[in-house]
DNA sequence: TTTGACCTGTGAGTTGCTCACAGGTTTTAG
DNA sequence: CTAAAACCTGTGAGCAACTCACAGGTCAAA
């Protein structure tokens, strides 16, 4: 196979293809009359179940050592569970978080809908956001320690 | 105030504050003596706006669309409205992609338990995310179109 | 045989910062 | 009063995960 196959194949673009075989996700072989790169079945799985791990949420470092740990034929799966279940708490964290949010974006329509169109107080610029309360939204990657 | 000033008085990285000045939200004037940058009051409120508005998801260049109209004493309000709502649904999608995201990930783990540490199979790579049916979570974004 | 569709590697663009660098200024401590 | 620490300046690079553009080589069909 070569990249535009596999590409299809997996769904993906071919440059998705060309970009993971520099980062090491795929081992092609070469084609030595014409230098093209060769890709079999197996990098094939790799490409989906890499794409499948990204959905996930997976960084591709992750994703990486996951596929190399099986080259080695250590089973990756204690560890990909521990990766797996970080990240499920980070997917609850931020359902809380957007779930906020939509709640707040949507009274604040409410607000806004009872107001003619251009109004609110002048030239200041719109009051609603300018006076959004975001304590609720501060969380540890936001906070910045300054004395 | 001088750059770390308004930076902690918004609670923000300096560098930030600098990032937005060469973006053109903030804009300070020049002491001439020593060539610092000198934000006002107007500029502090401009960034805890910008701030806002960027926790709610509204892009740099929206967010300075929004400052400049302000600046031109155009009630930006309209405007924003529309920017607003078009992220009020995108926020909705994001809300039931990732439910359905943690609904997945929480019936693998479920399965998983049930699985001794390193097994599945053998050498090949952890068949719950081989196997995981992406079809649900193709959304406008992802989808690709190749003959 | 020539056109068009593919292949190659590399380098830059995307977003919203953050950090590093090198040099100038101001404040503070001794 | 001076020297060190802490600030300021602009610019340029780095992050993630691609995507795209470029220049040149290769191969299939008309």
């Amino acid at each position: 196979m070569k990249v535009k196959d596999i590409a299809q194949a997996a769904g993906v673009n071919p440059d998705t293809v060309r970009f993971y075989t520099r980062e090491g996700l795929l081992n092609p072989t070469r084609n030595p009359d014409n230098n093209y790169q060769q890709y079999d079945a197996d990098d094939l799985r790799r490409l989906r179940f890499a794409r499948k791990a990204r959905q996930l949420g997976f960084s591709l470092p992750e994703v990486r050592s996951i596929l190399n740990q099986a080259d080695d034929h250590h089973s990756p799966c204690p560890m990909v569970r521990e990766v797996f279940e970080k990240r499920l708490a980070e997917v609850e964290r931020e359902i809380a978080e957007l779930q906020q949010l939509r709640e707040r974006m949507k009274s604040a329509l409410g607000i806004w809908r009872e107001m003619p169109d251009g109004t609110p107080d002048g030239h200041t610029i719109c009051r609603l956001i300018e006076h959004w309360d975001d304590t609720a939204l501060a969380t540890s990657e936001e906070e910045q320690a300054y004395d």
